[in-house]
DNA sequence: CAGGATCCCGCTAGATACTG
DNA sequence: CAGTATCTAGCGGGATCCTG
């Protein structure tokens, strides 16, 4: 019997794995970014949501409330906006001010952070908008040869 | 009675949303390259690995066999790697090539459209190894002031 | 108004065992 | 060698109820 059985290796590359993937930036920024509602988010906050009606200059941060992001994102329910939310304000990608009025007045801003970021969802929006009919197209293909 | 009472109309919202989520190309590519492995396998068959001790030409395609990939991957499972191939195949970013020797020899590679993915994925990179540090210090520091 | 606290369910990653 | 099949536990996320 060996001292280690090959289950047991492969137990430890994998922990040596995850401690790497825990520390690289990449698949941290690759988690933060994918996760369901900070795209939307951050679109929101950066003005380039839908149901903009009005002439905005793109980019141009602004300041909403979280009734009016509640409203804005149509589906997200309140546990996720608040947790979605607490946690962009966490990284430093946007600001969460509190207004004592009563009742109380929040309003979220993006930081210059969360606005830098968003040059890199313009990369991923891009590279959507160029090619992903071409992925659909060799999706449906694939799946009509395999019937 | 209403004839719509206020939990339905949030419901339908949602479905409303969701069929919006799921139409958005730019949603569909999160959801693709956040995938656990996928960085990680476009990244090996790029040639931008870890464990690459010589000179790679970086960006340089190369075909890899199952096996190997399996080995520079360490911690993935074969089921998830597999499954994950598999999708990649289906979305026309790597191909994957059965060579009838015995015992059968596999190898995949990537596509010009696989490739042209790494474009934004040395964005994300990019952007990662700028400002990921300054998000963890963000973190660490809401993290104490909360205690 | 802007959340916090709970309960709960579906999905999926991973471990294990088997095969052309 | 390159997978497939099956089973299960863990957890992300939604629904619901409650509060300063």
């Amino acid at each position: 019997m060996p001292t280690m059985t090959a289950a047991q290796k492969r137990a430890e590359a994998k922990v040596e794995y995850d401690a790497f993937l825990a520390g690289c930036p990449s698949r941290q920024l690759l988690d933060r970014v994918s996760d369901k509602w900070v795209a939307l988010i951050l679109a929101a906050l950066g003005s380039n949501g839908p149901h903009r009606t009005g002439v905005v200059s793109a980019g141009e941060p602004r300041a909403m409330r979280y009734s009016e992001l509640s409203r804005r994102l149509a589906g997200v329910s309140q546990k996720m906006l608040t947790q979605t939310l607490r946690s962009l304000e966490r990284d430093g990608l946007v600001t969460r001010t509190v207004t004592p009025t009563v009742p109380v007045t929040v309003t979220y801003e993006l930081t210059d952070l969360g606005l830098s970021l968003q040059d890199v969802m313009r990369g991923i929006k891009a590279w959507a908008e160029q090619h992903m009919n071409e992925v659909l197209a060799h999706r449906s293909d694939y799946d009509t040869r395999v019937d």
